[in-house]
DNA sequence: AAGTCGGGGGC
DNA sequence: GCCCCAGACTT
């Protein structure tokens, strides 16, 4: 759950999920829809698949253990170079380092690096770490440490410099300016998109789904037909394509995900006859308990609430 | 090495 | 509006 999400976002999500899911072996046996359910709002929700994927790899390979050594995690499902170095590190006391946005910053302010990230740096960073690693229990008290530095005083923006342990040797300090490091990986880009979906709703109150793949954006999801394009007009016909028909416009919103600047194009439509190729009609009531794209899950819930579904 | 994949905190 | 967040995985 912490992988690129901060904690403070984390913690209810976190402690929701080990209310239901107290261990492997529960999280193994889970659903799909309950699995998606408890992630729903979080992101990046492969996450979620992949951590499903490791307690059953656990379960089935390991007895229900997790390995401990950072080799043997790493090849486990969702457990990178970062996680498997923070579990070796932190839960078994092995002399791993790994490098979250927080020790990347620490050390990369301490001796004036200003490389941009790569796996080059990562082993720089290592070996400049590896003799404070040795001593015993050191590992977990040193990471955690050098997390909660990062985190809490060598900050992004405004670092407490007066108050930091290591205000004697960094080098960034004493060069005037510790905010100019790390080195920013350069943005890419973002790009417009144009999504325009339509709750088509038939005379059953029932609206029209269809269930992502299990690959890509929003895995899993369920959403209405929804069609993307790099012009807002372009999406427009192109829905109205799919639907065969004309649907409703109702007003546009903003809502970004990754590096793309989306606008949203909901609109409505009165359907009778047959689902469309790939769609399943869904009663609206259990259509609002279902994982739906999250974006759309908020605004079918508005719209529902607001009654216009009904209306015409 | 660069792209993909969400959503929110905080300024 | 922007930068960043206890990154992993594919291309």
């Amino acid at each position: 759950m912490l992988q690129q999400t901060q904690v403070v976002t984390v913690v209810p999500y976190f402690e929701r999920w080990l209310r239901e899911l107290p261990g492997w072996r529960e999280l193994a046996r889970a659903s799909e829809e309950q699995v998606l359910r408890l992630w729903e709002g979080l992101g990046y929700y492969h996450r979620a698949r992949r951590l499903q994927l490791l307690a059953q790899t656990v379960m089935e390979r390991f007895g229900g253990e997790i390995p401990s050594s950072r080799e043997e995690l790493e090849k486990l499902p969702g457990l990178g170079p970062y996680t498997a170095a923070a579990v070796a590190a932190i839960a078994f006391n092995q002399p791993e380092l790994p490098i979250d946005g927080n020790i990347r910053r620490v050390l990369a302010r301490f001796g004036a690096d200003g490389a941009k990230a790569s796996r080059a740096q990562d082993e720089h960073f290592r070996q400049l770490v590896a003799p404070e690693l040795r001593a015993p229990d050191r590992p977990r008290q040193l990471v955690q440490a050098l997390m909660e530095l990062g985190a809490l005083v060598c900050k992004p923006r405004q670092p407490e410099c007066r108050a930091c342990p290591l205000r004697q040797n960094c080098r960034a300090l004493a060069q005037g300016h510790p905010e100019r490091y790390p080195a920013k990986k350069v943005a890419l880009a973002p790009r417009p998109l144009h999504i325009s979906f339509c709750w088509a709703v038939n005379d059953d109150s029932c609206v029209l789904l269809r269930q992502r793949p299990e690959k890509g954006r929003f895995p899993g999801h369920f959403e209405p037909p929804l069609v993307e394009a790099p012009g807002a007009r372009e999406s427009q016909n192109l829905l109205a394509e799919l639907l065969g028909s004309q649907p409703r416009t109702l007003a546009p919103f903003r809502r970004d995900f990754t590096t793309y600047r989306v606008t949203w194009h909901p609109h409505v439509l009165e359907f009778s006859g047959g689902p469309l190729d790939g769609y399943e009609w869904v009663f609206l009531e259990l259509a609002l308990k279902l994982n739906l794209v999250p974006v759309l899950a908020r605004h079918l819930r508005e719209l529902a609430a607001s009654r216009r579904l009904q209306s015409r």
